[in-house]
DNA sequence: CTATAATGTGACCAAGCGGTCATGTGACTT
DNA sequence: AAGTCACATGACCGCTTGGTCACATTATAG
């Protein structure tokens, strides 16, 4: 946690520090990423950012706790009401998930890139957390579906929990960003270049991903 | 390219070079990846080295040659008959392609860890023309299986490749090495650890992934 | 034995990093 | 006016990195 100092802060300076900060921790993995430029674009000294975090560590898992946080909160106030069948149910959340990515392209790369293999084990912890209750709530979501009918009876809930937690985990914003002939990197840079997207295009695209989930590749189409 | 200097090496020298080089690049992603580290491993001056590669890219480019080959060979040499059903097709490269990451997972790592944006666009380049030959070959296969009718006509084949492809890429061996209670790290520093694994489970597992591929969460199942 | 070419070497360099700390500054108390 | 406290500062430290280079060593050839 950030120390005491950083909460004294006015609102402004705070809101610049934590934002430079995403850019870098954004755009760089974090063995990468550099205080030393964070401070140099912020116009601040090298030690008044240990005055306000106790070291690097500490400040990528505030930042990614603050993603986290947000991205949560994103999909839950989008993914509508408890009853939906168990396919609507995916495909809101699928959409959600990738209305976030594309809305908030900093966000949503302070969060994957925790993946990186640092050497630092708290961060990998955090990984390991963070990847056990995603795939913690595709699984429980699994199962109730398997119970009313949705999903059938021989599918291994765990191996189909994985399956969908690596689609939407990556696949799915490369496919998109690919077709949409959109680089990582200039939707980082440009956070206007999503309004340019076209969110049909973008709906059909989910529609798809989840009908191919739901009858596979050789089955029937459902409407 | 390696300079001619290494070529004249004698072939143990050589192979003990490449070995240690392939441990530090596996287990590194490659901006973090020291050749220092490997100089002393190898009992050689850093100057010999630079006698040998031009420089740490050409070092690795070279590794990730020679890996890339290798998985190539080796699902090739396991992939069976040009006129298999699609879904048998499918099943033995997944087989293959795990198999491979098993029995030599430093390879399978150096290939992986080419996704880490490095900043070289050198490795970037590689990794995407690495990155298209992959989703072209999955690309392909979809095409004829959908002209033959293994694959139902609305399928949008673009994206069921890069579906396929973030499954097989990452998904399944995260899995496999989760269900098998296996870390990364084991597996790659003790290569005994793959042939205490089960290959029924291997196979059972890869048997139900090609199965929800083909039929989805929903379908009926074949055996 | 000598000259030439090919290899090997490790001290050295500049750059970058995370992190520290003695010192300075300004506001609020007493 | 003196003292106290929170905050700001940037030179500095130790370390590691990729890469260089003048020199030593060895092998080959005449």
């Amino acid at each position: 946690m950030p120390k005491q100092t950083f909460f004294n802060l006015p609102e402004e300076k705070q809101k610049r520090i934590i934002d430079l900060a995403m850019d870098e921790f954004a755009s760089h993995p974090y063995s990468k990423a550099s205080l030393s430029r964070v401070v140099t674009r912020a116009g601040i000294a090298k030690g008044s950012m240990y005055q306000y975090f106790e070291d690097k560590k500490d400040l990528y898992i505030y930042l990614f706790d603050l993603a986290a946080r947000e991205k949560m909160v994103y999909i839950q106030n989008h993914k509508g009401e408890e009853n939906d069948n168990f396919y609507t149910a995916l495909e809101r959340i699928l959409l959600a998930g990738t209305q976030f990515n594309l809305e908030h392209p900093k966000l949503s790369r302070i969060i994957s890139n925790i993946m990186e293999p640092s050497g630092e084990l708290v961060l990998q912890e955090i990984f390991e957390r963070s990847k056990h209750m995603s795939y913690q709530y595709i699984h429980e979501m699994l199962s109730q579906a398997q119970e009313n009918g949705s999903v059938r009876k021989d599918i291994d809930v765990s191996l189909a929990a994985y399956m969908l937690y690596s689609i939407l985990g990556t696949g799915l914003l490369e496919y998109l960003l690919d077709v949409l002939n959109v680089s990582k990197h200039e939707l980082l840079s440009d956070p206007e270049v999503s309004k340019r997207l076209n969110p049909e295009q973008i709906r059909s695209i989910i529609s798809n991903t989840v009908n191919f989930i739901r009858n596979g590749l050789e089955g029937k189409s459902h409407d």
